[in-house]
RNA sequence: GGGGUGGUAGCUCAAUCGGUUAGAGCGCCUGCCUGUCACGCAGGAGGUUGCGGGUUCGAUUCCCGUCCGUCCCGCCA
């Protein structure tokens, strides 16, 4: 039963050696009186050829019941294929001439096709177990594992411990929906599963952990995205006595070794480091994809005083911005559908609409917008753009942020599009000085933009309760190629500062001590200045391996509506469990 | 919560303007086949057109609702 090799790795040098194979039959060849197997495991692709002469009667009765991913076990001697090498498979050059042949399971026929790459993904996500038979999510799961190994080397040699922090923890009122568990000990009273380890990981630090790393799952019951899943994993660092500085380095070197190990490719550190606000204007994003230029113009002062009061409106509001993306040389392109297609893409972030104009060959406008500017007005938004002809201009004008990403949103679809995105080439950089926090729009409260633990820029401390909007914090993130890798900041050490910014959120001191009493006595023995970050493990493995979805480099991965087609969870549980957690359901009804 | 898009045989798709018995390739089953490599050849089986309702003499096709997949906005510290 036991093999003698895998499926990948006989050659020529292993020519006239007796051997034992076992694998998935991939294909039959059967001539009657000859039969041809290619026999698969996790490792490759073997060809077994059988014939009455050699194998004898019996395996080839056996051999010619085999149907496709029928798993068996065959003896046999290693020959060169003499004039008939398959250069298209590493073991191309030899065959094994089976002498004994037993089947250790059949398979009913496949549900879908194996590598046929047109199948659907609701299809292979139904029958995740057998997808796992083909290369792309066999390379997946493999590349994860190398790139974990390497993390938890890298961490070692540089003296974190890995520690496990509870799944069933404290629910918060911060930041993402929890995942609920209710306590049956307990009746009324829930744990939440953790969106991060993020104050475990703090208290582990006020304990003189000194240095600590966990790849750690986290959930958030928000809806999906390519790149979201409910539940993920993250590389969680935490250090003491660092200032950012020392993330940073950290960082690089962390994936400095991952690239080179699992990719072999050499990249640049120190990586580039830019400002939210900067990556903002120039990029409209703040996680830019810096693999190609396309950057954003602000026209505010250039149109502040124009005839056209779509934009003077926005150009005159607080917080307002007018901003342009010169698509350079390809008017030809933009066809109608393509700019219809955009305008919606634009309102979707808030701006009424999107301004196009086609640059004339006498540098006039092809446009539904030049009747409201002057011939002025257009050469010193031409200037502003560097616009020349056969460009296409396109002009959002709204507040800061939405301007901003509404175009940046662009600019990513038409590098996309238009090909401007180079292969293989891998583009890190650091967002900094992001504001500490953000204002909701409706009820004027204010939230932290990273987590109500991060500190504020040293120089901003004092404006914290008196003006919190200009507040920058002392929070990082790391961006690779237009995503988001993971991001940190320098924590809270003092109480007095943490009470002041749960102030600032909103949280009464009385919930302060009830949801958070245990990080404020933390701080109050001897916290040390810390600070760390967390990467998305996920998200790091999808863009090595090229994938367009986290579900490709995730084993059993959830679909957009946060359901298993595998396991059919979420499910109805039996009345009796609930009883034991004293919950009720009040869904209005039970889907059919 | 909102918007886009898709759902027809086991799989991938087609079906004209609303019109005959809903087709093709692959897969599956049977038979033949001694150098194939997604072998080949011949024959055969296989359909609740996601589900429910409506319009119509007639619906895969048009309308309404709903479910599922997917992408995006909101949301995601």
């Amino acid at each position: 039963m036991k093999r003698t090799h895998n499926c990948g790795e006989l050659r020529s040098s292993h020519v006239g050696q007796t051997v034992r194979l076992a694998g998935w039959i991939r294909a039959r060849r059967d001539f009657g009186g000859i039969i041809f197997l290619d026999l698969r495991d996790r490792e490759g692709l073997t060809q077994v050829y059988l014939d009455p002469a050699v194998s004898g009667a019996a395996a080839m009765e056996t051999a010619s019941q085999v149907r496709d991913e029928y798993v068996v076990c065959i003896e046999g001697t290693v020959r060169a294929r003499e004039g008939k090498v398959n250069s298209k498979m590493a073991t191309g050059d030899v065959e094994v001439v089976a002498t004994s042949f037993e089947i250790l399971n059949k398979s009913r026929p496949m549900p879908f096709t194996l590598e046929d790459d047109k199948v659907s993904e609701e299809l292979r996500m139904k029958y995740r177990y057998l997808d796992f038979r083909n290369a792309s999510i066999l390379n997946g799961v493999k590349m994860r594992h190398r790139v974990t190994k390497c993390m938890r080397d890298f961490f070692d040699n540089q003296g974190f411990y890995e520690v496990e922090t509870p799944i069933l923890s404290k629910s918060t009122p911060e930041g993402a929906r929890d995942y609920l568990v209710p306590s049956r000990v307990h009746p009324g009273e829930f744990y939440a599963l953790p969106q991060a380890p993020q104050q475990y990981k703090q208290l582990l630090m006020v304990g003189g952990i000194e240095r600590y790393f966990q790849i750690a799952r986290c959930f958030r019951d928000e809806d999906l995205r390519a790149d979201r899943q409910p539940e993920f994993t993250q590389v969680d660092v935490e250090m003491s006595f660092i200032d950012a500085e020392d993330i940073y380095l950290l960082v690089e070197g962390l994936m400095k070794k991952v690239m080179k190990e699992v990719k072999g490719i050499d990249i640049q550190t120190p990586f580039l480091r830019m400002t939210y606000a900067e990556a903002m204007l120039r990029y409209g994003s703040d996680k830019p994809d810096l693999r190609y230029d396309l950057e954003l113009v602000d026209l505010t002062s250039t149109v502040a005083h124009c005839g056209f009061k779509v934009l003077t409106d926005a150009a005159t509001a607080k917080d307002g911005k007018v901003m342009a993306l010169n698509l350079k040389g390809l008017a030809d392109k933009a066809t109608d559908k393509k700019v219809k297609e955009w305008t919606e893409t634009v309102k979707s972030y808030g701006p009424k609409g999107l301004i196009t104009a086609k640059i004339n060959d006498d540098l006039t406008w092809k446009s539904s917008a030049a009747k409201f500017l002057t011939a002025d007005e257009m050469v010193a938004i031409n200037g502003k753009t560097g616009a020349a002809p056969g460009d296409i201009l396109l002009i959002a004008a709204d507040k800061f942020r939405t301007s901003c990403e509404a175009l940046g949103r662009i600019r990513t679809e038409a590098a996309a599009e238009f090909g401007l995105v180079p292969d293989n080439v891998f583009k890190f950089l650091w967002v900094v000085e992001f504001p500490l926090l953000e204002q909701d729009a409706e009820t004027g409260h204010w939230a932290a933009m990273h987590h109500p633990f991060t500190s504020p820029m040293p120089a901003h401390r004092h404006l914290l309760k008196q003006d919190p909007g200009v507040v920058n914090a002392q929070a990082y993130d790391v961006v690779l190629n237009g995503t988001e890798l993971g991001g940190g900041s320098i924590r809270i050490h003092d109480s007095a500062l943490q009470a002041d910014m749960f102030d600032v959120l909103g949280i009464s001191a009385d919930e302060q001590q009830l949801k958070f009493g245990h990080i404020l006595d933390a701080l109050s023995y001897g916290a040390p200045p810390h600070g760390g970050l967390a990467l998305g493990l996920d998200r790091v493995v999808m863009l090595l391996a090229g994938a367009k979805s986290l579900r490709e480099v995730i084993a059993f991965p959830k679909t957009s509506k946060a359901t298993c087609l595998m396991t059919q969870s979420p499910s109805l549980v039996d009345a009796k469990q609930l009883k034991d957690l004293c919950i009720a359901s009040t869904a209005p009804e039970v889907k059919g």
